[in-house]
DNA sequence: CTTGCAGTATTGGTCGGACCAATTTACCAG
DNA sequence: CTGGTAAATTGGTCCGACCAATACTGCAAG
C-alpha cells in the first residue's frame, strides 16, 4: 500500500489497480477499515477527490462499504462481490498458478446458461437467418487462417445474437461479465482457437439446429461443447 | 432530465437513480451523448464533482462509456452490462407489469447454476455438518411462523454455506448478484415462501443428499427446484 | 471544390482548500 | 461505573482553477 507505480490512463485508474490488488491478495484482510481518504491521497500522491473516484468503483463493485464517519470496510467479495469482478479474480488466480481452474469455472457457467439460452430459443421458433449469417462468416475466416483474437471477435458477435434472440436480458446480463473476461484472457482465446475448423463445425451444426429446433439435438450440442471446453481446460493448463 | 426529487442517502445517489432511470427508460438512446458535467451539474443544482461521482459509477456499471474529451456516450447495456444492473433491471420492468419474466429468468439462471454447484459438490465429498445446522435452522424458523423476509435471509445463509463449499470464486461470484436482486424484491420473497414447510422439506432432502451424495438425488432435487420456481412463477404474476 | 493543417472551443481529469454531516472517541460530571 | 456532552475523525459536498485529450472551425494550398 505505497505509492503508486503503474501510470495507466488516468491517475485514479491506477488508484483502483492499487487498492484491488491490495485487498484481493488479503494485504487488508475482510472486516478491516482502509486508511483514511485524506492519508491515502497523501500517501498515493493524488488530490483526495482522485482517491475518492477509485474508492466510489471498488465500492459499486462489491470490494468495500462505505459509511459517514466511519469509513471504508473491506467486504467479503466472494460474498458480496458482483460477477464484474470475474476479470480481476482470473488476473489474481492467473498470477498464482490457478488460472486453469477459473477458466474450467467460466467455461462451466458458460455452459450451463448456454443450454438455458437454447431451450430458450426452442421455445420461441427462432429467426434462423441472423444466425446463419454470421456463423458463415466465422467459417469464412477460418478459411482464410484468421487469427484466434478475430475469431473470438466472430464468435462475440455469434452468441450475442444468439441472446439477443432470447429476448431476455437477464441472461444477456448474466452472460456478459463471462464472455468479457473470456475474452480478455489470451492465453484462453489461444487455446479455445486452436482448432478452428471444429469451432466452425459446431456453429454450422447450431445453425442447422436453429433452422430446424428439437429437443434431441440440444443435447448433442451441449455434449460437444463440453468436449470442446474440455480441451481448452487441458491445453491452458498445460500450453 | 430535470432537477433531482427524490433525496435519499447522498445527493450522488439521487444523481445515479435520476440518469439511470433516463438511461434505461430509453429517454438518451444507445450511442448518444449525456450531457457535459458542467451542464448536468448546473441543471441538477449540484456541484459538479457530485455529478462526477455519480458518472463514474453509471460508467463502472457500463451504462455509459466516458472519454476524456469526448464526453458520455449511452451503451446498450444488454450487450455490456455487468449482472450488477439485475437489480435496477428488475425495478424497470417491474414497473410496466413484466416482473414475471424477469422472476422467471433469474430463477431459471439460479437453477442452472445451482445444478452446477451440486454437481461439483458431488465431485469433492462436502462436509454435510455445516449445512445440516443451517436447514434445521431454517426448519426450526418455519415451526415458529418466521415472517418470509427472515426466512430469505436463512435461505441466504444455506445457500451461501453451499456456494462456500463448492470453493470455486467464480460460481459465487455469479450467483451473488441473483441472490441479491432476489432478496430484494418483497413480492417475490413472499411468493417464495407462500408454504415454507415445503421449502423446508426441500432443504431437508438436500441435507440428507449431502451426506450420502449421489448423482440420481441430483436430477430429483432440481426438478423439485422446477416445480418449487413453476409456482412462485405463478404467484407473482397474479397475486 | 476539396484537402490538409493550424488554432480555438469543448469536455473530461486533477488539483487545492474549505466547510458540512454522520460517527466515533475522549473526557468529565454525577 | 455510568451517562452524556464536547472534541476529533471521516466521508460528502462545494468552489474555483488549471491541465490534457478530443472535436470543431476556418484558412491556406492544391
Amino acid at each position: 500500500m505505497d505509492r503508486l507505480p503503474s501510470r495507466s490512463e488516468t491517475l485514479s485508474d491506477d488508484c483502483v489497480r492499487h487498492l484491488r490488488g491490495a485487498i484481493l491478495r488479503g494485504e487488508i484482510g475482510v472486516g478491516e477499515r482502509l486508511p483514511p481518504e485524506r492519508v491515502l491521497a497523501e500517501r498515493f500522491g493524488v488530490n483526495r477527490v482522485t482517491v475518492r473516484a477509485a474508492l466510489a468503483r471498488l465500492a459499486s463493485s462489491g470490494l468495500v462499504r462505505v459509511r459517514q464517519g466511519q469509513g471504508y470496510t473491506v467486504q467479503d467479495y466472494r460474498r458480496s462481490g458482483g460477477s464484474d469482478l470475474l476479470g480481476v479474480l482470473a488476473q489474481q488466480e492467473a498470477g498464482e498458478g490457478r488460472l486453469a481452474n477459473v477458466v474450467a469455472d467460466l467455461l462451466l457457467v458458460r455452459r450451463k446458461l448456454a443450454r438455458a439460452v437454447l431451450e430458450r430459443l426452442l421455445e420461441q421458433r427462432p429467426d434462423p437467418a441472423g444466425l446463419a449469417a454470421r456463423t458463415k462468416a466465422f467459417s469464412a475466416a477460418v478459411g482464410t487462417g484468421a487469427s484466434p483474437g478475430e475469431l473470438a471477435v466472430l464468435e462475440g458477435e455469434i452468441l450475442g445474437e444468439l441472446l439477443a434472440q432470447t429476448r431476455s436480458p437477464v441472461l444477456q446480463l448474466c452472460l456478459n461479465p463471462i464472455r468479457l473476461v473470456l475474452s480478455e484472457l489470451p492465453v484462453l482465446v489461444e487455446a479455445m482457437f486452436r482448432e478452428p475448423e471444429r469451432n466452425a463445425h459446431g456453429w454450422q451444426l447450431l445453425a442447422a439446429w436453429m433452422a430446424d429446433p428439437a429437443l434431441e439435438g440440444l443435447d448433442l450440442m451441449v455434449t460437444l461443447l463440453e468436449e470442446q471446453d474440455a480441451e481448452t481446460v487441458r491445453l491452458v493448463a498445460r500450453p
